[in-house]
DNA sequence: GCCCAGGTGGGTA
DNA sequence: TACCCACATGGG
């Protein structure tokens, strides 16, 4: 099957009809690295409470974040939920970032920017609890690599064009849209947001219908 | 009360 | 490899 034409349309279609995204909702890269990891498995709005509790006491730098106790991390991000696991996936993050940056990382996280995105990939995956998705947020949409993020909405919304099967492997699903897109970050930062707000909107599990969705005219 | 949400890792066969 | 499960809060 001869996807990109089609990929390609999504996109047209996506962009013409909700404009653009804007993508991460963070204000530094670093954000970016830890908004990934609070959204794991969980609902935007409950992750922006954690930020707000984080923003508030002023850690959403590095060397501020590493500074707090456990007990109290957990209970700032508690509202993003797996709040105890993900604050020991947040120090996890800390360690590899002090790990890669001399001397140490900031909230721009200047020490990875320059590096290329396919030797940091593998890196971020050995990272206890960063996985393909995590990892491929970061590169995106806090570095401004040119890969395509894969997530639960992108898989819905092409099983439901009949894209692709319902299950498929992460990897399957982003060489899929890697292989038929363009190498460009903009693009592959613009076309998951698309899908996300897609997603939200219209294809949800709750929504099987999809209607009003702006890839409706793309079914069939 | 039940289902769902922008995953990931550990255990078992 | 292929399942199965724990992790947890807040909204519909």
């Amino acid at each position: 099957m001869r996807t990109a034409p089609i990929l390609t349309e999504m996109y047209r279609t996506m962009l013409d009809r909700m404009g653009p995204s804007g993508w991460w909702p963070a204000k530094t890269p670093f954000e970016v690295a830890v908004g990934a990891v609070l959204t794991q498995n969980t609902n935007w709005n409950n992750v922006s409470r954690a930020l707000t509790n984080l923003r508030k006491n002023q850690a959403l730098h590095p060397a501020s974040l590493r500074a707090l106790p456990d007990a109290q991390l957990e209970e700032l991000i508690r509202p993003s939920g797996y709040y105890r696991m993900k604050a020991k996936r947040l120090k996890a993050l800390l360690d590899f970032l002090e790990a890669q940056c001399e001397p140490e990382p900031d909230e721009q996280l200047s020490g990875l920017q320059s590096r290329d995105w396919q030797e940091l990939r593998p890196l971020l995956l050995s990272v206890r609890g960063i996985g393909p998705e995590t990892a491929d947020s970061i590169l995106c949409y806090a570095l401004g690599s040119p890969v395509f993020v894969v997530d639960a909405y992108t898989a819905r919304i092409m099983h439901r064009h009949g894209l692709t099967p319902e299950e498929i492997s992460y990897d399957e699903l982003q060489a899929l849209f890697m292989d038929a897109l363009d190498p460009d970050a903009a693009l592959c930062n613009e076309f998951h947001a698309l899908l996300v707000r897609v997603g939200h909107g219209w294809c949800s599990k709750r929504e099987p219908r999809c209607s009003g969705c702006p890839l409706e005219s793309l079914l069939e």
